[in-house]
Formats: C-alpha cells, sequence, structure tokens
DNA sequence: CGACACCTTGAAGAGGTTCAAGAAATGTGG
DNA sequence: CCACATTTCTTGAACCTCTTCAAGGTGTCG
C-alpha cells in the first residue's frame, strides 16, 4: 500500500470536521498556478487568526510572498542560515532538529500541515536548527518583515503571532516534562496520542496513521534509543494496545494509552 | 555567611559591566516610593530594547504599571489563574514548573534579573505553570494589553517581544538536547556554565555562585534525581573540578566542565 | 534482483534510581 | 539564645531500566 492510499484510507468523513480539512491532493497540484491568497485557503483556520472582517482578511493576503516545494529529504532551512521568513505548512511532514558541535543531535519537534515553522530564527536573525521534510512538503513563505509590518495594523494578526509563539512555548514545556520525568512506555504514548489527537484536528483517524520518521528520529525526539522505540512499539502490540507493521499504526485501546501515560509509577 | 555578605562577596568589580550592573542594594530598598521609570533603570540593557530615542523611551517608561513584591516560596502566578501581564524580574531568583494531572512536576527554567516571565499565558490567557521566588523578589508588571498596544506603535518594542519569545524558544531547544541526548555529568556540568555565565553577564563572579534552589530542584530541571545531583557534584569536587559547600559552589576549572558537556562519549 | 535503509529481537552491561540511614544546615518557639 | 523539629544534603548498596552490541529480518528503490 502506498503512502498516498494509505492517506486516503486514514481520511475520515469531511462533515465533522469540514472547516479544518485540507484540500484534496488532486487540486493541489498546481498550486503555484493559482492565485496565492489565504482567504480562500482551506487551512486558513489552523494558520490565520479567525473571525476577520473583509478588509483586514484582504491585507492578510499580502502575508504569503509565495509558496515553496520541498522534496522529502530536503532543508527548508538550515541551522545558521539567515532567517527571513515565517513558513506555513500548507501539505507535508517536517522535523527540526539541533545540532551540538560535537555531532549529537536531537529532534525538537514534528510539524504537520497548517503549522508554523522557522521562530527560532526571529532572535538572532540565523536559524539555529534544521527543518528537513519528512516526505514532499510545500510551505507559504511568509517574509518576517511583512508579518511585522501588518501585525503593527491589523490587531488580531498582532494577537495571532504571540499566540502561535506562546504555543510553541508551552508545547516545549510539554516535551521537557516528558523527557525529564516519564519512562519509556509513557513516552511512546504520549508521543502517538500527540500525534493522532493533531491528525484527527486535520480530519484523520483517531486510530489510525501512518508514521512519517525513522525509530530513530522517534527515540531522537523522545530521548530513547531506537531499539528501545522497537521494544516498547513490541511490547504495545504484545499487550493488545496497537497493532503495528513498520510505520502503519492502528490504536487499539487509546484508553490504555491514556492510562500509560498517566500512570505515576514513581512518587 | 549570609547570602547577602556572599552576594556581595560575588560580585566582581562594576568597572568591566557597568552598563549590566544591578543598583546596590541599598538604593533598592525604596523602590516602590521611587518613580516607576524603565529609562532610569539599570536593568533597562537587559529588559527593555537598546537606541531609542528619548520620545519612543519615554512612552515605554508608560509599559510598567506598578511593581510587585514577592516573598521567598511565595508564587507570582500559577497555573491555571488568568494572564494580564509579562513580568520583568528587578530583584530575586525564579523557578517555573508544570505538573501533570497526576503530580508529577517538571521545573522548565529558573529566571533571574532582567528576565522575562509570563510568556507561557498568552495563548490561552491563563498560566499553564507556576512561577515560584526562590528568593525574595520584585517584579516589574507589564500589563498585555499595554505591551501590545505599545508595541503597534514602537517598532523597537515589536521586535524585542518577538526577540523575547524566540530567545525562550531557543533556550528551550537547548533544554531539549540535554534532556534528550545527555548523561549525568554533562547535564549538571551544562547547568553550572549556563548559571554562571548569566551570573556573570550581571556583574557577579566567573567562578563563584550561590546556588537559589535545593538539589531537588535541579535535579528536576535536569530529568535526574537529586541523589544523582548530589553524587555528581561529589564526583566533581573529587576530580578537583569545583568546590561544593552546601549552596555554595566555586568553580575551579571551568574548561574542565566544557569538556564534560563536550565529551560525546556515545556516537 | 541486489543494494541499502530500516526495523526487530536477544543478551550483556552501564548508568541512574530506589531505599535507607545518618549528617549538616536551617528555622522555630520557648 | 539554645534546644528541638524540619528540611536539605550526602553516601552506600541493591536493583532496574535503558543502552550497547550483535545478528538477522523486512521493505524499498534503482
Amino acid at each position: 500500500m502506498s503512502d498516498a492510499t494509505a492517506d486516503a484510507a486514514q481520511r475520515v468523513s469531511a462533515k465533522t470536521v469540514a472547516s479544518l480539512h485540507p484540500l484534496p491532493v488532486a487540486t493541489r497540484v498546481n498550486a503555484q498556478a493559482i492565485k496565492v491568497a489565504c482567504s480562500n485557503c482551506n487551512l486558513r483556520e489552523l494558520c490565520m487568526p479567525v473571525g476577520l472582517e473583509q478588509p483586514e482578511m484582504e491585507k492578510l493576503d499580502e502575508l504569503v510572498a509565495t509558496r515553496r516545494k520541498i522534496k522529502r529529504g530536503g532543508n527548508l532551512f538550515r541551522n545558521g542560515e539567515a532567517f527571513t521568513a515565517l513558513y506555513a505548512i500548507r501539505t507535508g511532514f517536517f522535523k527540526t532538529c539541533v545540532a551540538t558541535e560535537d555531532g549529537r543531535d536531537q529532534v525538537t519537534g514534528f510539524q504537520m500541515a497548517g503549522e508554523i515553522i522557522g521562530l527560532d530564527g526571529i532572535v538572532n536573525d540565523h536559524h539555529t536548527c534544521d527543518a528537513v521534510a519528512l516526505e514532499d512538503a510545500e510551505v507559504c513563505v511568509m517574509p518576517f518583515d511583512r508579518i511585522e509590518e501588518l501585525s503593527r495594523e491589523v490587531t488580531a494578526l498582532q494577537r495571532h503571532v504571540h499566540q502561535i509563539m506562546s504555543r510553541e512555548i508551552v508545547r516545549e514545556h510539554g516535551v521537557m516534562l516528558l523527557l525529564g520525568s516519564m519512562r519509556a512506555e509513557e513516552r511512546l504514548a504520549a508521543f502517538l496520542l500527540n500525534l493522532v489527537q493533531r491528525l484527527h484536528a486535520r480530519g484523520f483517524s483517531q486510530s489510525e496513521l501512518v508514521l512519517r520518521m525513522t525509530r530513530e528520529e522517534i527515540g531522537s525526539y523522545l530521548g530513547l534509543k531506537l531499539e528501545t522505540v522497537s521494544r516498547t512499539f513490541s511490547k504495545f502490540a504484545d499487550d493488545g494496545i496497537v497493532e503495528v507493521k513498520q510505520r502503519h499504526v492502528r490504536i487499539l485501546d487509546t484508553d490504555a494509552l491514556r492510562r500509560i501515560v498517566n500512570s505515576q509509577t514513581c512518587q
């Protein structure tokens, strides 16, 4: 089964989550030809402030300068590169990772459609991490100068930018909690629940997902070795909590995963 | 030796770092009586954008609504409380920590004079972590409405707010790297180097510091148990890298600490 | 079809945790 | 100001989780 057909299988009825539902793949193919406009983008609710008046909405259409396609394995940006823009993911899946001089590296997050990437670059005008596409992807390029300019005029955008950055800070608090105080099973359970919840918000299944990353990348994100990730998947499968066939995961018992996260064996 | 005298002992010649040097304790006592004005605050370079014209500087003096004192052990804010303001630390030392429903908690950071606290609250209009004073402290209260208003008018402030949030995101990337891929000795070495570097930027010694937090709080931050923190301190002392007497730490060999952080034993 | 990347599983070992006891500092109340 | 209670820190020994090393299996792509 190819990933494309898997995607289709994963997707649930659009009715329930119509407003968040991504465009069907077919209509995206010539995206660059279509006028770049947030106002008719179906991911709008994920990237943009909601409840805007028409004139403000039109202003925001100036935000996206262009779109950019990144092939699987390609970099959206690299550590050290000049920072010029934030990116809204239209399609595809990314990882971000930081590295030390001595060659260790750490996946700091996985990002999917509707999420904003590049915030790390603002503070020093250079990116401090790598953003790598884990599948063919397309992003909206939003020059940061323009964001700052527009958010002085459109209060809702200003607030929105602040919220996106704050959300990222809060998300990272959660990762710190995970890395600092959870055991392997808890980490993987929390990871799966988080992924499936975000996919569900985008119109995919609550129980089935296709991992876009390797065991090693999951391990890096969770502070575990790839063997431990693999063993933990096997353990979950043995316990009847999930079905795992390579990167295809079906969650059979969501509550069991929740219980594992809240196990609190220690203290 | 009281902590106050220890502080004095720690402080190095003001000449080298005059612009970052905090006010002597004596002049702070009646702070609330003195007009609240960033333009004559000695921590200005740490909290505020630099190189402002006089008229802009005067506008920014409206930013700080009031000051607030927090006793040691007291909360600046708690998880769940409404978010109304960011806080610039004038004096004192804080920790921030998040908690799970099942009672685990994780220190997400330690903050000192000149640093901004409360960014977690922006996204959902209430705080998602606790901020606890580890010593008697005073903060400048900056209502967030006012920050947003002013940063629409003063470009330098807008940029500054973005940088502060981005800096926090980058800092947390570093913590994730530490928690995800370092061993106990590396974590503690990195922690000490980071603390002493920040203290040095505030006019304190490069080699001597007084820890404001317990071994347990250090452990929580570093993803270790307090016994491991204690043992690692002892190990460093045995190796002649530091002198440790309770919370008083003297770094004897900074390069050794740096080497430990970049050891990269594995891979 | 063969090369390569990725995943799984086993066995041994290391690093950190847990439990426990005692020492050192700190705070409190008489 | 001293005695006592409490908190914090240190250290030892046993244990456990995760890592390391190794080998073989599975899937994918040119």
